[in-house]
DNA sequence: AATCCGTACAACCGCCTGGTT
DNA sequence: TAACCAGGCGGTTGTACGGAT
């Protein structure tokens, strides 16, 4: 005959949350942090579980949440962000300060979805539909966009961090207690880089000489592109498109935490690092800097970018990448709105 | 006044990943 | 190594609201 009511009782509610809920839910926060999501409706008093706890709080209650209408300046750093990231709204948030990636979602949409399909841009490539959209040339960008895809999503885990100790901060101001220790700068153990190199290696590890892998395990992991290239090429056209950025457009990657940066000798040497065949993980460890390489089975950056090791499978490099020189421009000017600070874009 | 429809957005759900035991 | 858990992410749903009919 069912449950006693006993149980019911110990249901968890559901639906809009109410203004006293959001009460208990701050002034938990306040005093005590959240700490474990799962056991904070217990002691905070709620009858919601700690999923919809946490979702309340990250989308709606923090302290550093921006509300309200998107400028336009907003919106089009999302258009932008979304042609280069696709529906990765966590990574676009990173970008938009105080702007939380489920708004952003929302108003993607709900808003600009709709209207690029109104102008007769296809929301998803973001080209005109009557365009083909596989052309070769689109094809090397999408390329491009993983390598770039990659190191924004590491990027946008430090900002995340970053953000949890300002949100302790700014409770700290009202509630003074003993804050926890900064974590330690995580570059030191994966640089960004490193996080975007790691992805190739593990697509390319299982190979002998640690470039080729079977066909299938080309792409990156976060890809939904399929890839005409070879395995070598595409750690070929990583590695060129990293010496490229970094040489030609003076960038570096760097810590908006810790405000660590690398310059691009370094960024070259984790390049040349991930080259590596995957029998030899001597360099595990991912310090700063990194160590020279001596041992002749290592794939040396020039030689990969230079093209001298066209015998291994790949097409000659500067060959190919001269087909890259029309989308350059778009894309540094991409890498350099998502690389500045005050994210302030030209007009469109 | 009632109903319909489109819009906006809060919230939920299922899946995935990384860490721990 | 496997199982478990916490947390994050993206897709989807539910609902309130306003304007049109």
């Amino acid at each position: 005959m069912g449950r006693p009511n006993s149980h019911a009782k110990e249901e968890l509610k559901k639906g809009p949350w109410t203004r006293e809920e959001d009460q208990k839910l701050l002034a938990y926060i306040e005093e005590h942090g959240h700490g474990s999501w799962r056991s904070l409706p217990a002691k905070a008093g709620l009858q919601r579980c700690g999923k919809s706890c946490r979702l309340r709080w990250t989308n709606y209650l923090r302290p550093d949440i921006k509300r309200g209408k998107f400028s336009p300046h907003e919106e089009k750093t999302i258009i932008r962000l979304h042609a280069l990231l696709g529906n990765r709204w966590s990574a676009i948030a990173a970008h938009l300060s105080k702007r939380t990636d489920n708004e952003i979602k929302n108003y993607w949409n709900t808003r600009l979805k709709k209207r690029l399909a109104r102008m007769g841009i296809d929301p998803t490539t973001h080209k005109p539909k009557n365009n083909p959209a596989q052309s070769r040339h689109a094809a090397n960008l999408s390329h491009m966009a993983q390598w770039e895809t990659a190191r924004l999503e590491a990027e946008a885990r430090l900002v995340r961090e970053s953000k949890l100790q300002s949100n302790l901060r700014l409770l700290h101001r009202f509630n003074p207690r003993p804050l926890p220790p900064p974590p330690p700068p995580r570059y030191l153990a994966a640089p960004p880089c490193l996080d975007v190199l790691k992805v190739w290696q593990q697509t390319s590890g299982s190979s002998p000489n640690g470039l080729f892998g079977s066909p299938g395990s080309l792409e990156s992991p976060t890809s939904t592109l399929n890839f005409s290239c070879n395995n070598y090429t595409m750690s070929a056209v990583n590695s060129l498109m990293a010496n490229d950025v970094v040489s030609t457009n003076n960038y570096s990657t760097c810590d908006p935490t810790y405000g660590t940066a690398y310059n691009a000798s370094e960024v070259k040497g984790k390049i040349e690092n991930s080259l590596r065949p995957a029998h030899d993980d001597s360099h595990e460890d991912s310090s700063l800097p990194c160590p020279p390489h001596q041992d002749s089975s290592i794939y040396r950056f020039d030689d990969v970018a230079s093209g001298s090791l066209n015998d291994l499978g790949g097409p000659g490099l500067f060959g190919m990448v001269e087909e890259f020189e029309d989308s350059r421009s778009y894309w540094n000017e991409l890498l350099n709105m998502v690389s500045s600070p005050a994210m302030e874009l030209p007009r469109l």
